[in-house]
DNA sequence: AGACTAAGGAGAACTTAGTGA
DNA sequence: TCACTAAGTTCTCCTTAGTCT
C-alpha cells in the first residue's frame, strides 16, 4: 500500500515526539527553551504531544528551532518527505542548489 | 545573507496565496473545495492569507489537498527548502529513494 | 465576481494546581 | 524528575452581514 494518512494533527504531535527524544530534552525543558514560562511549559508541551492542544505558528517554530528541525518538518505527512525535509536542511548552500537541479531538470 | 526568517505566520500566508494563485483558484472557490461551507469559504480564506486567523491543522491540510502542495510547504520557511519540497513531492517512489539515497549516504 | 472586514457568539488554548510513576 | 491531567479563565476563531473595487 501507499502511504497511510494519518491526521495532520496527530503527523504534528508525532513528529514533535520523535525530534524532542531525538534532542534528548524533556517536555518542560523544551518548553522553557522555546521561551514559555517555566511553570507552564509542561503542560502545554505535553498537550501538543498528546493532541489535545494545537499551539500557534510562532510557538511551533520556536518549539522546532530549539529542535534544530524545519518547522515544515513537523507537518510532514509522508514518511519520505519527513526524511528528505531533515537531509536538505543538513547541507550546505552549494549542495542544496545541486539538489535543486536535480529536482528541476 | 542567509535566509531572512519571516515569522511562521507571514510565511504560512504567502505560501497559501502563492499555492492558490498557481491552482487559480478564488479565495471562496478554494475553502469550498476544501469543504468549508459557501457562506463562510471567503471570509475565513481571506482571514487565513492576510494572517488575522490560523486555521487548525485539519483545515490546513485539507486546504494543501486541494492546492495538491504537501501540507508542510505552507510552512517551509526557507525558499529553497520549499521548492524541494514541491519538487519531492511530484516524484515517483522510486525517484524518491534515489534523492535519499543521496541526501544520505 | 472577487477581495476584504467588524462584531459578537462559539469554541479552543492557557494557566493553575495537582496526581502518579 | 518526568509525564500527564481537570477545571476555570482567557483569548482566538467562526459566523453573520455587510462594504468596496
Amino acid at each position: 500500500m501507499g502511504a497511510k494518512s494519518a491526521s495532520p494533527q496527530a503527523v504534528f504531535c508525532e513528529r514533535l515526539r520523535a525530534a524532542r527524544a531525538a534532542a534528548g530534552l524533556s517536555q518542560r525543558e523544551l518548553g522553557i527553551r522555546a521561551g514559555l514560562d517555566e511553570f507552564v511549559a509542561s503542560a502545554r508541551v505535553n498537550r501538543y504531544e498528546q493532541g489535545v492542544h494545537q499551539p500557534d505558528l510562532d510557538t511551533a517554530g520556536r518549539l522546532a528551532k530549539v529542535l534544530d528541525v524545519p518547522l515544515a518538518y513537523l507537518f510532514a505527512d509522508d514518511e519520505r518527505l519527513a526524511k528528505a525535509i531533515l537531509g536538505f536542511a543538513r547541507l550546505h548552500r552549494g549542495e542544496k542548489d545541486a539538489v535543486l537541479r536535480d529536482l528541476f531538470p
